[in-house]
DNA sequence: ATGTCACGCTGCGCGTGA
């Protein structure tokens, strides 16, 4: 084998070099402009060394992408997907664990009125990631909200199509899973988020196969992954958990850490949400995926590690 | 206490989206 010839063979060595012993280190990441976080973004990537990225509101078009971040991201051994229009909405997905069968949007999808660039999925080492940015819904009477309700539709049905197992969909799906992953339940009764179609919505997207590792992780923890940027949010850590990252079986039984990286929404120039970092225990193959656990090892064992947040 | 950011503009402060 020659890896010059293997572009995509090379950067799973890469990965493998990087991280070490081959787990793999996956995360999401609401960057509110990519333009405008770059001078956060580059470091974040240098210091967090993750294999996959998959990036929301990016708000550039994708040759606009690809002039501002192709050089960058080529550097640190990064193969991009990216998914977006000149103004909102836009996502990507960067790996340097293998890029392939990239899908943009969502099969049958709706559209506000037209399609926006909310998802976009690839195969990444073996896995099946989807990159999405839910829509807000803005106020549950409005007709944006039945879009992000027919949206969610559309993307549990394309996940179901596929093998959900080693699937990840991982994104800004602005909807809180539960009252404990908002600052004050209460506060926001009646407004998006937290309505029960919504999280119906939500639990029928799970309901394909999909586990929530972050909240299965820390079942107890206040985690919050979006502050608002008004009235100090962030430092009373007033937020919303609206960030997942959803994995089928086989990448569940792997999950060696799940946490929130608090630290990138401190400093000069932060995006309002914080990246989810997921990393996972090796694969028996040396690929990052698909596998499915002996029946010896038992799901619930993880080399649990404390949650490396700031104070 | 309606507080901040980012977007684009028959732009130079404002409406819109989050």
């Amino acid at each position: 084998m020659i890896a010059s010839a293997l572009p995509t063979v090379a950067g799973s060595v890469l990965a493998t070099v990087a991280y070490g012993k081959g787990r793999v280190r996956i995360a999401t990441w609401n960057v509110n402009s990519v333009k405008q976080r770059l001078p956060r973004l580059l470091p974040w990537l240098d210091e967090r060394r993750p294999d996959v990225v998959c990036l929301q509101e990016t708000k550039l078009a994708d040759d606009a992408f690809a002039q501002l971040l192709a050089e960058e991201l080529g550097a640190r051994g990064y193969e991009v997907a990216a998914h977006g229009e000149a103004t909102w909405n836009g996502v990507a997905i960067l790996s340097r664990a293998g890029l392939d069968d990239v899908a943009v949007g969502l099969p049958g999808g709706p559209g506000f009125p037209h399609p926006e660039a909310r998802a976009v999925s690839a195969t990444c080492g073996g896995l099946r990631f989807v990159s999405v940015y839910v829509p807000n819904g803005r106020t549950p009477d409005s007709d944006h909200y039945r879009y992000k309700l027919a949206w969610l539709a559309a993307l549990r049905d394309m996940v179901a199509a596929g093998d959900p197992t080693s699937t990840v969909v991982l994104g800004d799906v602005n909807i809180a899973p539960a009252d404990e992953d908002v600052f004050d339940p209460e506060a926001y009764v009646g407004q998006t988020h937290v309505t029960a179609p919504e999280r119906e919505a939500l639990a029928a997207l799970q309901s394909v196969g999909l586990h929530d590792v972050v909240r299965d992780r820390w079942p107890d923890k206040r985690v919050f992954t979006y502050w608002d940027y008004r009235a100090g949010m962030f430092h009373q850590d007033l937020g919303m958990r609206i960030d997942l990252v959803l994995t089928g079986d086989a990448v569940a039984a792997r999950v060696a850490a799940a946490w929130v990286d608090r630290q990138a929404r401190k400093g000069k120039g932060p995006s309002d949400h914080a990246p989810v970092i997921v990393d996972l225990d090796d694969a028996p193959d040396g690929d990052i995926g698909p596998v499915v656990p002996p029946p010896s090892a038992p799901a619930a064992r993880r080399g649990a590690k404390k949650l490396p947040q700031a104070p």
